[in-house]
DNA sequence: CCTAACTACTTGGACATCCAACTATCTGTT
DNA sequence: AACAGATAGTTGGATGTCCAAGTAGTTAGG
């Protein structure tokens, strides 16, 4: 059931009335937490018939990428910014589908690498192209915008040490 | 362990060089995800000594900007565009805590109402006010680019229905 | 009226994420 | 060489979100 008015707009009303501050933190706060609940759920849905949601298709993707096909499970972690054991977890489910493999690395026995399987490396293809068409759930936004969003948001991610 | 690159503009490196087509989209939601986690995580951190957390503090403002203080669990639902079964673990949560209490609704039995208790209203107030202070994690962006992101995010949330 | 369809909320199950704690392995210092 | 501390991954427990199904109550058509 959609509302008659802009659900945020209507916040900021509330905050200013209220002199709670930082009215424009907390607007650009709840943008980007309902944009990411609305991308991820068109996202999932797309890659849902694959067997995938977004989380497996990025590690699947960054396999892809990775010269050898595989990688050690922490460096997945530092890449996608996820605690180990969710890349535990997504491996697992990764591997009963026959996506990847955990392999011992050869020269330090603590370490487990993830390697793709040829499935898996068709089924990474196959999401890209899903996504790609559904423009990542972004359809209906011009690339001005999709760029300022990723400027504005850089800093963000930088102040977090991400790099 | 930060990066020595930023880790979407490789991204978008990749991709091109797969031809996997959507670039600008694609790093955009990633952007956007990332940038969800880093103030999801910043957001729950400066709420976890009052004892809240995003969704929960978010109930708890819808509250208390309501006329009586209390409101029906489906509007919460819609409001905060959650699933009726997210709004009963938080408003049970809530509730545990003291901040809220469930009552029926004085007209139609199937609805319950959820209403700030005095405990609740102060509390909400102090959390505004931690949040207002860390500027909603977005401390490090300077207002110009609050406001891109905020209008930048806005059609997609009008494309997904929100209003 | 009375029944069928709808609405409001809750319960149980699946999944993803995090934290704390644990095992195994490696590394650097003495 | 030996041990203390760091590192890699896993397991178990808590939380939060969704879906499917169930219960209770309301509404509208015949």
């Amino acid at each position: 059931m959609p509302l008659t008015f802009d659900p945020i707009a209507e916040a900021r009303r509330n905050w200013r009335r209220n002199d709670w501050g930082a009215v424009e933190a907390m607007s650009a706060a709840t943008s980007i937490t309902r944009a990411h609940q609305i991308l991820l759920r068109r996202i999932d849905g797309t890659l849902e018939p694959l067997g995938l949601n977004f989380s497996r298709f990025e590690a699947l993707a960054l396999l892809h990428f990775s010269r050898a096909g595989s990688l050690p499970l922490g460096k997945i972690g530092d890449r996608l910014q996820v605690h180990p054991t969710s890349v535990t977890n997504t491996i697992d489910r990764l591997e009963a589908d026959g996506l990847v493999i955990r392999r011992p690395h050869p020269n330090d026995r603590r370490t487990t690498l993830a390697g793709l399987t040829s499935l898996g490396r068709r089924r990474v293809q196959a999401a890209a192209r899903a996504l790609a068409e559904v423009d990542f759930g972004l359809d209906g936004m011009p690339s001005r915008d999709l760029n300022k969003v990723d400027e504005a948001l850089t800093p963000l991610r930088r102040s977090a040490g991400d790099f």
